[in-house]
DNA sequence: ACCCAGGACTGAT
DNA sequence: ATCAGTCATGGG
């Protein structure tokens, strides 16, 4: 997978799969992160509790090579310290739409981000696609972070963000967003909102919290409470997820208002219904592209393939 | 040209 | 409490 000219170096760690493995590919492209970036030569560019990385897989070993980087950092990061096969059978046994979803990448992982970007990305989030989030994160972090290596800036952090005008947000293509990351930006620096303090929070208290900030609604609020506080109860509905709820498990009630169904969530997916939620939303987009999504509810998983 | 994208906010029922 | 209209921008 990696070439030799990657030679190992001082600052390389090391730390071994746990069973249930680790999809790079899978986890670092299902718009739960957009700050990761595939080189041609087959690892990934991107950055672990604010530091430049680099990670790729050999067999059965992570390898991740940066400065000031654990181990202990590492397994946290992608969550390598959850088992799987556990998630796996706390989903519920009579659904084959999520057996699967989780089939189709079964070493898909959800990663434990910095709440501040991850709030950040998610305001940038709406209506736009995976790509373009990432593309936004980047002209972020090059107009407004600090240079860490040429070509490398860290992501600016409130006090960074502040001090600039809302005009300058909108030149990193933020559009109607850029007054929703500026004011919320505000708010975190005057303490109106804390981070620090949403952490130790319920997670419905951190939600209502979260949504105090402008450009966060419920379905931000729960991307963050999922992507970085670690709430795996926290089910973020987008057009992709509210489309394979309606046409996968509501296929005969069109009509079916979004509360329903965040309610059926709720009750179906169990415990660790977040992760549910990501291996149904990386299948929808990865796999079923959505010409195909009119017909596909007649195809019956257990009838064949 | 047209529709869609990991939505939120506002104002009218 | 729901509900349509609106908000920029880029991909397909």
């Amino acid at each position: 997978m990696i070439a030799s000219a990657q030679a190992i170096s001082p600052f390389t760690r090391s730390v071994t799969l746990p069973s249930g493995g680790l999809d790079l590919e899978a986890t670092l492209s299902s718009g739960q992160s957009f700050s990761w970036r595939k080189s041609k030569e087959g690892p990934w560019n991107g950055w672990i509790e604010g530091r430049p990385c680099r990670v790729w897989i050999e067999k059965d070993i992570l390898r991740a090579e940066g400065p000031d980087l654990s181990s202990k950092a590492i397994t946290h990061y992608f969550g390598l310290d959850i088992d799987l096969s556990k998630i796996l059978a706390s989903f519920p046994h009579n659904d084959p739409w999520l057996k699967r979803a989780f089939a189709f990448a079964p070493g898909l992982r959800l990663l434990r981000q910095e709440p501040w970007e991850t709030l950040c990305n998610f305001i940038c989030s709406a209506l736009k696609q995976v790509v373009q989030i990432e593309q936004i994160n980047t002209n972020l972090r090059r107009t407004f972070g600090s240079p860490y290596h040429p070509d490398h800036y860290t992501f600016p952090d409130p006090q960074q963000l502040a001090c600039r005008s809302e005009k300058e947000l909108r030149e990193c293509r933020l559009g109607f967003r850029a007054r929703h990351l500026y004011i919320a930006t505000q708010q975190i620096l005057s303490k109106e909102v804390s981070l620090e303090k949403i952490a130790l929070l319920s997670t419905d208290d951190a939600r209502t919290e979260l949504c105090r900030l402008q450009g966060v609604g419920e379905k931000v609020a729960n991307c963050v409470l999922l992507f970085a506080f670690y709430r795996w109860e926290a089910f973020p509905i987008d057009v992709w997820v509210e489309r394979a709820l309606r046409t996968l498990y509501f296929p005969d009630q069109p009509k079916i208002p979004s509360s329903e169904l965040t309610n059926f969530t709720q009750n179906h997916f169990g415990p660790y219904r977040g992760y549910a939620q990501q291996f149904l939303f990386h299948w929808m987009r990865k796999e079923w592209k959505q010409k195909n999504l009119p017909n596909q509810r007649k195809d019956h998983p257990t009838r064949g393939d």
